[in-house]
DNA sequence: AACTATTTATAAGA
DNA sequence: TTCTTATAAATAGTT
């Protein structure tokens, strides 16, 4: 999404990381929040920045959906090669 | 992005809300797991579907990261109206 | 912080 | 539900 393909590796130029942290950290909160009213899912996420700024977006109470979370066998996402297989549809 | 505007709001179809919840879920965890490569963040998503089903995605430790937060003050995101004049830049 | 060229995500449809 | 396609949305590089 945009002028050039993304490369999956850490941006060693500080000042390009920080840009593109701000760009993500704000669109990767903006669809957590579309999800959580589109389909009426439950959404909890923390992101900290490599400063160490806190950032989040929970659409229930934070401490709810972590002590759900613990609760029960999660699936991964499609990044996790390890438990991909072992995805079911919902 | 796709044949028609999203309105924001709850996806009255039950198909309809399943497929863009299956669809909405794999790109929100796409696009957690790249911000902590790209930015080097700290991150930490959990989702559970309206059928309860539960899926998660975590750059660190998951306890870690909440006990982080739970440490700290956090800002909400642009979807959050309440905050939004409170943020900083980073 | 604004601006666009492009890539990427995804809404519909098959 | 998995694949395809048209289009909306996000965002990389630039100013």
């Amino acid at each position: 999404m945009g002028r050039g393909k993304v490369v999956l590796q850490r941006l060693e130029n500080p000042t390009r990381r920080q840009v593109t942290f701000s760009k993500r950290r704000n669109g990767l909160l903006k669809k957590a929040f579309e999800l959580s009213i589109l389909c009426d899912a439950e959404v909890s996420l923390v992101i900290f920045s490599p400063t160490g700024k806190c950032y989040q977006f929970a659409s229930h109470e934070m401490e709810r959906t972590v002590a759900r979370y613990r609760s029960e066998v999660c699936l991964s996402g499609p990044s996790d090669p390890q438990t991909r297989s072992l995805e079911v549809s919902d």
